[in-house]
DNA sequence: ACGCTTCGTCGAAGCGTTTCGACAGATCGA
DNA sequence: TCGATCTGTCGAAACGCTTCGACGAAGCGT
């Protein structure tokens, strides 16, 4: 393995010069840059990250939190994932995965003050957050992927769920449906606080209000059936419910099985807009579920560019940058027919 | 930040007795061992991870190759990511995630010689695969999740696909079907020489034969419109075909929308299982699909040990593993009805 | 022709560990 | 009682890089 004195002495040049040749740090003359990065070619060198990272202080590698207790990723998460692995790759960064949620503080304490890392990238944020209050001590660079209750002075970048929510109840009012259930995460991740849970249960009040129409909200369990004990429920509660807005994609189809053996029509009986979902699982169901389309990678690079910026500026401020999800109509809503 | 000088100044012993505290390399009293760690425990010391990994050259940081090329992982990558995680933690090591596929050789070269990876848990193996060419001629440790054409001398960890493929067929023919179809991936994948797309084909044909029953193979795109075009191929070549194989998740949701469109009802005209399936997706399904549930995580978790067992032991034997995937009789599959 | 910058390079001092050889003192068998 | 053998500890030399201060050689205006 070759070192950088291996280089330098086949260069004809000091150690400190291949280094500056290597980081840029200072000026060097085109000749023996050339020379060293012809040295450097023939050795086949390749500068040792461990002592890079011991002289500089800084590994090049950031953390991506994300407690992965056995339930496995959804295809948002996923795309988190991807496309922050994909922007700090391009930046030249690594990405360490840690599965370290909002109650393994100590993990995490042990885990920035080693110094592996130079920053952090937070999924699962919890409304109250302890990763966030000890990253903060710790003066840790980084950004949340989600957002805490109380997001002052904090670098995070999130789904759009007000906008979201906004976005899909004004596709079923437009349609003419006029009594909409909403179908949100569970009860127990509504009392734990979750953040999307909680927000956009407040954005569909809101958007009932501001519509002046009726409609619930029914907690459900991110699963098939789930998602058919909801939707019973919601018939119950509103048996002229003719709009649907479902958070969960495993709920969601569900609620279309359920339907399908009710003998209700999808979309012209009910309409179903699923909520932040990717379309390779809209494409599941039958018909095609209409659906807002999450920006899941894409939210993965922003705050991975954000995190990276921040290390190299050393730039501290706020930042927030909320990405709603996209509207993609398939075959799961069509004009109400009530409203005929 | 404390470093190990602060701790053996403040425990009043050299650095080096401060280090075999730690490391247990060599043996230590009692009584000093507890000074020591007296001293960490009031400074909050940790081990700078850089200078540790360039005195010891470990980085205690594995790699997984795993290409992330925008299509995002299926629920059985993703258990097999979270399943190494979970052991690497265990084991006091990290994971780092390389978006690096069997194409991109110098890309995995120049991450190999930085030294930044004690070893590498590789993961969409082809069965002509660069990256194990390039590990072994760089002798870095390694352990595939998969397997390549030719195993010899390597370790991996794999699902037992020949195995899955029998006891789903032998599941099928014990319920009396004796005309089956196999919905395999894409074309391209048995192009490009996908190792389970091979190992399942074989397994497929051999099966057949020995069960003395007749059935068609057809390759199908991972999607649920894959799926419908596939199962609509299958019974024109196969009109009596009462039961089905189907490789992939998405495509087996879509065989079961086109059966139910085509007024087949299932399990009774037509039996399915799916394969490589988890019991999540398995239940997205109505009814819930019969199928051989992955070892996912466990898969995972058993590549990450041998990697880390051959780490420590310097061990480099040949080591072969294969886990099978177990039948999960849900609501798909019954007796066939052309028996009767 | 003079001092003053600017440019390009070098040597050396870290960065915070691990690890090796050495050594004092305790333990032991004969 | 005497070497031989362990035990437990220390000091110092790596590990391979970055970075800082220094310095000779040009290039500048005057």
């Amino acid at each position: 393995m070759a070192t950088m004195t291996d280089v330098a002495r086949r260069a004809g040049v000091s150690v400190s010069t291949v280094s500056y040749v290597l980081t840029g740090t200072r000026p060097i003359s085109e000749a023996t840059r050339e020379k060293v990065l012809a040295a450097m070619a023939e050795l086949g060198y390749q500068p040792n990250a461990m002592a890079r990272g011991l002289a500089s202080r800084r590994s090049n590698i950031v953390g991506l939190l994300l407690p992965l207790t056995g339930r496995g990723l959804g295809a948002t998460e996923t795309a988190f994932v991807t496309g922050a692995t994909e922007a700090a790759r391009e930046a030249g960064y690594h990405l360490m995965l840690c599965s370290v949620g909002s109650d393994d503080a100590d993990e995490l304490q042990s885990l920035a003050t080693q110094r592996l890392l130079d920053g952090f990238l937070v999924m699962e944020v919890q409304l109250e957050d302890r990763r966030v209050e000890l990253l903060r001590k710790l003066e840790s660079s980084f950004v949340l992927i989600g957002r805490t209750q109380d997001t002052t002075g904090l670098a995070c970048v999130d789904i759009d769920f007000e906008q979201t929510v906004d976005d899909a109840v004004a596709h079923l009012v437009g349609l003419g449906h006029r009594t909409i259930a909403y179908v949100n995460h569970s009860e127990a991740s509504l009392a734990r606080g979750y953040g999307p849970a909680k927000r956009t249960a407040a954005a569909f009040e809101a958007a009932l209000a501001r519509h002046g129409i009726t409609g619930v909200m029914v907690p459900s369990e991110d699963t098939a059936t789930g998602g058919r004990r909801a939707i019973g429920t919601a018939r119950e509660l509103c048996p002229r419910l003719t709009g649907v807005l479902v958070m969960n994609e495993n709920a969601a189809l569900g609620i279309l099985a359920e339907l399908r053996e009710a003998a209700l029509d999808v979309p012209w009986d009910v309409s179903v807009v699923s909520m932040v979902t990717s379309a390779a699982v809209a494409d599941l169901a039958s018909p095609a579920l209409t659906a807002m389309t999450s920006p899941g990678a894409a939210v993965g690079a922003a705050a991975t560019r954000v995190l990276l910026r921040r290390l190299a500026e050393g730039d501290t401020s706020t930042y927030q940058e909320l990405l709603p999800c996209v509207l993609e109509v398939r075959g799961t809503t069509a004009e109400s027919r009530r409203n005929k």
